[in-house]
RNA sequence: GCUCCCUUCGUCUAGCGGUCUAGGACGUCGCCCUCUCACGGCGAAAACAGGGGUUCGAGUCCCCUAGGGAGCGCCA
C-alpha cells in the first residue's frame, strides 16, 4: 500500500510555522516512502475563510519547497457526500436526530460547570421518540457514540492513548442547517482520499478518538495517527505573533533562506543522533516518525540564525545576489534607496565581493546591509565609529593616496603590499592604517577586508573616496 | 472542573536498565587565528523537576506530587 499523507491547513490566515512545519513533516514521511503528500483546505467555515488565506498557504509552502500531489481539494465543495454519509448513518440508527436549541446546550454546560461535571451533551435526544420533535426547529445529527468500553488510538507519536467512552459524548456530524462539522469533514475526506497516515499537530489529539469513533461506526479502517507536539514561544507558552508565529513569508522578509528555516523545523521536535545539518534528501532519507519527541518545542531564534548564517555561506555567489534583489520589494522601508532592483553594475560588484560578505552575515537583510559600501553614494556617509576612526588616524594616511595612486596593476595582493609598506615606513601596525582606511573607504568600522574592498571597489572608485576623506587632512 | 499529553544544560536534543564521572548543537564566556567584524580552531561553565518504589543496578520501568500544554462548540 502506498502512503499517502495530507496537509489540511483552514484559510483563515497565512501559513504560520508551525503549520509550515506540519507540511514538511508531511512532506517528509511521503517522500520517505515513495508515497503521495495531498493537500486539502478546509473552508467549510465560510466565514472566516478567505482566498488571501489560500494564496498565502500555497505561496508559503512553495517558497518552503513543498510540493503536493494532485490537485488541491476544497472541503467545502464535498459537502454534498459529507450530508450523504451522515444520512447513511442515521439510516443504520448509528446517528440520530437531537432538536436541542443553543440555548438548551448552553444551559446544559453551565450546569454541569456549576456541578464540577464534565461538560459534555447529555445525550437527551438519543434515546427519545423523533415524534417528540418540537415543531419548527431544525435538528442536528449527533453520532450515537459508544457509552461503555474505551475507544484507543494508536498513536506513531503519542503511543497507546486510552479514553473511557463515558467521558466522550455524542459529537454533531451534520449541523441545523445541513452543512458538515470540521468532525465528520476530516473523517470523509481522509477516507475518500485514501489517506493513509494523518499527521498533524497535537492539538488534534482528543479528536482523533472522536474521529475513531466515527471512522469505527462507518465500519472504515483508521488510518495511522501521528500527533506531534506544538512549538511554543520562547517563553515556553503558546506562540504568538510576537514571537515567533509568523506567517512564512515573513520569515523571507526577514531575510532567511527556505533552505535554512527547513532545517531549523525538521530538527524542532525530532532528531535523528546527533546530525544538525541536513540537505533536503538527507531529511527525506532519516525521516521517521519514531523519532519524533513528544514534548514541545519552544521556537528560538537565535538557532534559526545560526543555520541561516550556514547556509548563506555555502550557497552560490549569484543565487545570493538574486535572493538580495528578490528581496528589496520586501523591504519594510528602503532606508538605503536601493529601490525595487539593483542598478547597472551593482550586481556585478555584489557578486564579486559575496564571498567576503557572506561569511559575515546571519540574514539576507544584514547581507544587504553590510554592502553598503559598494552602493553607497560619495561623498560617503561614516557612522560613528568609522568616523572616530579616521580622525583618529588620518594622519597616518598621510602620503598614501599618491602610493596608491602609483598602483598599475590594481589587485587585492598589489594593494595589499602598497599598504604594508606604507605602515612599515611610518613605523605603524598595519591595524593603524588599514582602520583609518576602512572607515574612508566603507562608511564603517567593519568591513570584509580591506584589500578586497578595495579590489572590488576598484582604483577610480577608492581613489576618489580616499581623497574625499583626507583632503583636509593635515599634512604630515 | 473533567479528559488527555508532556518534564535531560538558558534553548533544540542524544540516551530506548549497566558502555552516563550524561554526549552533540545553538547561545554564553575564554584563548588562538587576524587589518576590523565575521568565519574557522581549541577550551570552559551549564541539565536527568521532586519524592517514593521495582531491580544486583534507573536519566532509562511503575506510582504519587509539582509544574507546563492541549482539548472539552451546530470553529477548524
Amino acid at each position: 500500500m502506498t502512503v499517502v499523507t495530507r496537509f489540511a491547513p483552514s484559510p483563515t490566515g497565512f501559513l504560520h510555522i508551525g503549520g509550515g512545519r506540519t507540511a514538511l513533516f508531511n512532506w517528509l514521511y511521503a517522500k520517505r516512502h515513495g508515497g503521495k503528500m495531498l493537500l486539502r483546505i478546509e473552508d467549510t467555515d465560510r466565514e472566516r475563510s478567505t482566498d488571501a488565506a489560500i494564496a498565502a498557504i500555497l505561496d508559503g509552502l512553495q517558497w518552503l519547497g513543498l510540493d503536493w500531489d494532485g490537485d488541491v481539494v476544497y472541503q467545502f465543495s464535498r459537502a454534498g457526500r459529507h450530508r450523504e454519509v451522515a444520512e447513511s448513518l442515521l439510516a443504520q440508527g448509528r446517528a440520530y436526530r437531537c432538536y436541542a436549541s443553543q440555548q438548551e446546550l448552553e444551559e446544559m454546560r453551565e450546569t454541569a460547570r456549576k456541578e464540577g461535571r464534565p461538560l459534555r451533551y447529555d445525550g437527551r435526544w438519543r434515546d427519545r421518540d423523533p415524534a417528540e420533535a418540537p415543531a419548527g426547529v431544525k435538528p442536528v445529527i449527533r453520532l450515537k457514540a459508544p457509552t461503555e468500553g474505551e475507544t484507543v488510538v494508536e498513536d506513531e507519536v503519542q503511543g497507546r492513548v486510552v479514553w473511557q467512552n463515558k467521558d466522550l459524548d455524542d459529537l454533531v456530524l451534520l449541523r441545523s442547517d445541513g452543512t458538515p462539522t470540521y468532525m465528520l469533514a476530516v473523517v470523509v475526506d481522509d477516507h475518500d482520499m485514501n489517506v493513509t497516515h494523518v499527521i498533524r499537530g497535537d492539538d488534534h489529539l482528543t479528536n482523533a478518538a472522536r474521529q475513531t469513533q466515527i471512522y469505527q461506526a462507518l465500519g472504515w479502517d483508521v488510518p495511522k495517527m501521528a500527533h506531534i507536539p506544538l512549538i511554543h514561544g520562547p517563553d515556553g507558552a503558546k506562540l504568538s505573533k510576537r514571537h515567533g508565529a509568523l506567517g512564512v513569508e515573513a520569515y523571507r522578509s526577514l531575510g532567511y533562506l527556505p533552505e535554512a528555516l527547513r532545517n531549523y523545523l525538521v530538527r524542532l521536535g525530532w532528531s535523528h543522533g546527533d546530525q544538525e545539518i541536513f540537505s533536503t534528501q538527507e531529511m527525506i532519507d532519516a525521516f521517521d516518525l519514531g523519532s519524533i519527541g513528544r514534548s514541545p518545542a519552544r521556537f528560538d531564534f537565535a538557532k534559526l540564525e545560526n543555520l541561516n548564517g550556514h547556509y548563506m555561506r555555502q550557497a552560490d555567489d549569484e543565487r545570493l545576489v538574486q535572493a538580495l534583489e528578490d528581496l528589496l520589494p520586501e523591504l519594510d522601508k528602503d532606508e538605503h534607496h536601493l529601490g525595487r532592483t539593483f542598478r547597472p553594475g551593482l550586481r556585478e560588484k555584489l557578486i564579486a565581493a559575496m564571498p567576503g560578505l557572506k561569511e559575515r552575515a546571519k540574514t539576507l537583510v544584514e547581507l544587504l546591509d553590510s554592502a553598503y559600501y559598494l552602493y553607497a553614494q560619495r561623498p560617503l556617509h561614516l557612522d560613528e565609529k568609522a568616523a572616530s576612526l579616521l580622525a583618529d588616524g588620518v594622519t597616518r594616511l598621510a602620503g598614501i593616496a599618491d602610493k596608491l595612486d602609483a598602483v598599475t596593476d590594481w589587485s587585492a595582493r598589489s594593494v595589499e603590499a602598497v599598504v604594508r609598506e606604507h605602515a612599515e615606513a611610518i613605523g605603524a601596525k598595519l591595524g593603524q592604517v588599514a582602520q583609518p582606511l576602512r572607515a574612508a573607504l566603507t562608511g564603517r568600522a567593519t568591513s570584509p577586508g580591506l584589500f578586497d574592498v578595495m579590489a572590488v571597489l576598484g582604483k577610480d572608485e577608492t581613489m576618489l573616496r580616499l581623497r574625499d576623506q583626507i583632503k583636509d587632512a593635515p599634512a604630515a
